[in-house]
DNA sequence: CCGTTATAGTTACATATGAAACCATTTGCA
DNA sequence: TGCAAATGGTTTCATATGTAACTATAACGG
């Protein structure tokens, strides 16, 4: 979702002057500065980074984001049920319900039913699903290195410790 | 072979050490982490935050999150086309289309069309969209202040230095 | 036990979104 | 000029996503 960009037009200058002047500079309407507005660059920074992941392999195997992340997950804690992936995925429970229809429909996951409660689905990556995975992790740490260079190491430590203090608290 | 699950209590490690053993602790695997992937916290801090705010305005207003950017670009710089929005929005034309669409329909926004060029339109804030902007712009600040409250002041400053390198390169 | 309430998941419906096709106008240039 | 290519915007179509309703099973209270 992150909009290609343009090359940038110059003259988009001569617009702005030319219908400008009146009302924003009216001192009362403070309008924001979307660009150093917290809540929208982390929008951007996200959506464009998140996109460059997702292009790897979108495509390549049919995968969608939410598919992916459930795949991640799945990977690092085997026989989660639907709920439990969606707490760690930090989805709702239909996301994480289609996402699986997909997944197990596509043999990349394994379901089978709890044994002491019917109601729960007991999952795990097939062979095929973790064939994927040990594709698309790399390349995802690849892209997650490639955001990273662009911040000197003292940076990354500060947006390390940042970023898990602004995680949202768990939901237990 | 998925093992049995019991009483499911989230959150803890027990599930984790009595499934751990089989697949994830082959050395070729390598699970990504995602509580600690880059791209991912970005994602959800960034969702949960934009969620916060425009749970604010959505229902108040009926006023989407892109509309309400569009009319935030708009207060700042007044009498822009649809595609100059698109830019400084970071949305691809067709949402800023839609957006104003409703924008327009709902007389928040005018629409005139370009003297020399009868394809661009020319756009800005009408009274009643001054309005709204007026009384949304400040609540969106009052939730950026206390997402930044979770921080202390040396982390404020260096996450605002950060988003800046990471930012996408932009237009003007 | 039995009825009520809670929980795991799925389905249905309505809305949002992106890609590509599509007009209308403007620009580039032979 | 004249006409192909580019640009601003809108529409179409297929997909994605969220909310609420729904099914099935389990847990609880009397």
């Amino acid at each position: 979702m992150p909009a290609k960009r343009q090359p940038a037009r110059p003259s988009d200058e001569r617009v702005l002057l030319k219908h400008a002047p009146p009302k924003q500079a009216s001192p009362e309407h403070a309008p924001l500065e979307l660009e150093h507005f917290l809540p929208y660059q982390l929008s951007i920074v996200s959506n464009t980074v998140s996109q460059a992941i997702a292009d790897d392999y979108q495509r390549r195997f049919d995968l969608g984001v939410t598919e992916w992340r459930v795949m991640a997950v799945l990977a690092r804690f085997d026989g989660l049920s639907a709920r439990e992936v969606a707490e760690r995925t930090a989805m709702d429970k239909v996301a994480v319900s289609r996402a699986l229809a997909r997944l197990v429909e596509a043999g990349r996951v394994s379901r089978a039913t709890h044994d002491g409660d019917k109601r729960r689905s007991v999952l795990s990556l097939s062979e095929a699903g973790w064939a994927i995975h040990d594709q698309v992790a790399p390349m995802a740490r690849q892209r997650e290195r490639e955001l990273l260079a662009k911040l000197d190491g003292e940076e990354q430590a500060w947006l390390e410790r940042i970023l898990d203090k602004l995680m949202p608290p768990e939901s237990p």
